[in-house]
DNA sequence: GCTCATCGTTTCAAAGTTGAACTATTCTTC
DNA sequence: GAAGAATAGTTCAACTTTGAAACGATGAGC
């Protein structure tokens, strides 16, 4: 990706020069390693993945615990059909239950039940904690400000065009 | 994550603020939609994903298009179970040889073949002007050598706890 | 030169994720 | 109010990734 840095605009690509080289190696090698090194702590604790937790967090944090399946798809950036799966596994285990909606017959709620908070509130801490060790403390306020700008951007551009 | 924001040291953890939480919450939210942003096209052109597209990146830069399975295990940061498939299957369509090695009869080379430098040749171009749209084109570059810094940061950290 | 731990890699079964096809419901528009 | 488009979710089959267990090969200690 970094042959022919010297090349012009109308002799084929541009390819990433050394500092963009930098940057994105270490990028797409956190974009892996990050999810993985908090996942598996949570494995162990609960059996569960990062999303997982995520899907029942967001729903804690929501109004009567409640969401639609289209809202928590957005809100943990999930595929449908990963999402029902998921769902499903997290009714199983008793953490959510579903219910239809009575006004649009069309849609599921998902809600977050009292087994579903408990489990939340016994693994938080410690993945809190793990993101803290893993990301914050590794990091200057400055850092922090800028690493926020620079991830909503980015993120920013890519929604735009899976919408588009 | 961000409730009890006004906890002390001694009553369980410390939440995330909102400016950590900003930065927290666009960082997941990259983590998962980067690679996917990446990977659609490569499947689409070639039926790989990106990390099979760093796979074969990676051996077209290496001495006689040649490393040993550890080696590559290490620059695509796969797990060994994962590569030995990832390799089956790039070995399946004929784009990489695996080749015992006579030393130490434990390790597998993996060879880049003729046909595998030309699908890089191939996808290479389109691959990097999308890193540039999705990544580089967003950021200045004051920004980008700012994110190689963090993400170097971070990966170091996660690296280390993953080996110790 | 044994023995035993370690290394590099593969295989295994289970789980997760994928896009596409499908069902059911609601909205539009004429 | 009927026909067709759009929306919300689910299911499907194919594929990927996972951790653990297995494998043979090598090195280290004695």
């Amino acid at each position: 990706m970094t042959q022919d840095p010297a090349s012009d605009p109308t002799s084929g690509p541009r390819w990433l020069d050394e500092e963009e080289m930098a940057a994105w190696l270490p990028l797409i090698h956190l974009a892996h390693a990050l999810p993985q090194a908090l996942d598996k702590p949570l494995r162990e604790e609960a059996g569960i993945t990062q999303i997982y937790y995520a899907m029942l967090a967001t729903l804690s944090g929501a109004p009567d615990r409640t969401l639609n399946m289209g809202e928590l798809a957005r809100f943990t950036s999930s595929s449908p059909s990963r999402l029902s799966h998921a769902v499903s596994v997290l009714e199983k285990r008793g953490w959510v239950d579903r219910k239809q909606c009575t006004d649009d017959r069309r849609v599921q709620f998902v809600v977050l039940t009292d087994e579903g908070q408990a489990l939340l509130d016994r693994v938080a801490p410690g993945h809190v904690a793990r993101v803290r060790e893993l990301v914050f403390d590794r990091l200057s306020r400055e850092q922090v400000r800028s690493l926020g700008e620079i991830a909503a951007a980015l993120v920013g551009r890519i929604d735009e065009l899976g919408e588009g």
